[in-house]
DNA sequence: ATATAGTGTGTATTTGTTACACTAAGTAGT
DNA sequence: ACTACTTAGTGTAACAAATACACACTATAT
């Protein structure tokens, strides 16, 4: 094994897929690093697990220090120990897929305390990034587009109030493919979680849509912990 | 943070959830502690992972260890990392769960170089279990549930030649509810992954049952890597 | 007033799921 | 040889869910 830095010697780390939806696209948020190794390249947001710290207080604080934001959607889905993914030493890390409404204001304002500066890229267009993220990226796209099909997430990435259209874009976003708008509605409403509102969508230049919210007290009593999409 | 035994701070451990099936039960292969803490309590087999393997090496050293078996099908489900979960010091685990054909002769012939014994104990009837054990066990039964539902794990469970009513009762036992043998049937050969044996069961009172065997080969080509039961 | 762009809706067809019960075949005992 | 026993093996009807598919409506902008 390396003896360069004997600290980082069977070490754990946490990696975040950190996803948002923005204008139809899914895209997630990538950091510049400041320090070597990989100086300058894209990186998934992550950083050592305290010694005090579980590793899921370990993830909320990664995205806390990133966002601003306490509360994000987020889920441990693989722990990657291969043991030469870091060049100086021995790291284990355990990697999280977590959920953002990208409202307009605040999209584009992480904090930067560990990274020259942070930015959401398309999930279509990565860039190449360190260490493996590409392979830690690829297996969350993977595990979201799994669970979108039994767990309400795709209303994590949609603001409070949003239209049909909307969650139809992130469901086909996610699993990668078209879906037909008739069959999709029929689906979506039928399982009986979706609170229509008294109000359309603002803004717009054409026939405003009816907007919905979750209702979450709703889908734990029908449902418990998942349905099936 | 504990100081007890700094030597411990951030390591990271492999637990495993060791399935057999053996006359139509589910179990689990359990050891009993020969050191502090939790000295004669059972748990589940796992052991620190060294600085020089990956945490899939670690797991397969694990089991190979327990039965003297290589090969066996397991895979990575989630890791725990509580600050408090080992008295002694901080220690994350990397779950895994494993599958093991359980034939008459090998099933309770483990070794036992690190624990007094080790032994097949029916999944309803688990004694107490050292650490959080219980709640990784827990979760290891979800994934499996889970899983058995788009990927044929069902089959290493059995051994090579399987009546179709052995298939069922793995499924029934897994999924905890009864099925009804003539839908079952129907829906698992219409997979198509399932080749239908000139050979019958020996052995038994009763009329004997056609054997079957899995059709890797079929099922790569057919679904790749998944199905959907 | 009209062009535009997205909203919102119904039905027929196919496919899959469920529920359900009897006969066939082999073994063991007499 | 016969009988009793135990599990293997099979079909269909009713129902539910998934799919494929097209047009009129509405709000806005010009």
């Amino acid at each position: 094994m390396k003896e360069v830095l004997p600290t980082f010697n069977s070490a754990v780390s946490i990696d975040c897929v950190l996803f948002g939806f923005d204008e139809g696209e899914l895209k997630i948020l990538l950091i510049e690093r400041n320090e070597e190794p990989f100086k300058d390249w894209w990186a998934l947001p992550g950083n050592l697990v305290k010694p005090d710290e579980s590793v899921d207080q370990s993830a909320s604080r990664i995205l806390h220090e990133l966002t601003g934001l306490s509360n994000i959607y987020m889920e441990q889905y693989y722990t990657f120990g291969e043991v030469n993914r870091h060049p100086q030493g021995r790291v284990i890390t355990v990697a999280y897929y977590a959920l953002l409404r990208l409202s307009n204001e605040k999209s584009l304002k992480p904090l930067t305390s560990f990274a020259k500066k942070a930015q959401w890229i398309n999930v279509q267009q990565l860039p190449p990034l360190a260490f493996d993220h590409l392979n830690i990226f690829d297996k969350g796209l993977e595990k979201i587009k799994r669970r979108i099909k039994y767990l309400p997430i795709a209303f994590e990435l949609l603001p409070e109030k949003f239209t049909l259209t909307q969650v139809q874009h992130v469901y086909e976003v996610i699993l990668g493919k078209k879906l037909d708008k008739r069959n999709f509605r029929k689906k979506i409403l039928s399982f009986g979680v979706l609170k229509e509102l008294d109000e359309k969508q603002k803004g717009v230049s054409f026939r405003a849509a009816t907007l919905y919210k979750f209702d979450r007290r709703k889908y734990a009593k029908l449902y418990g912990k998942e349905f099936s999409f």
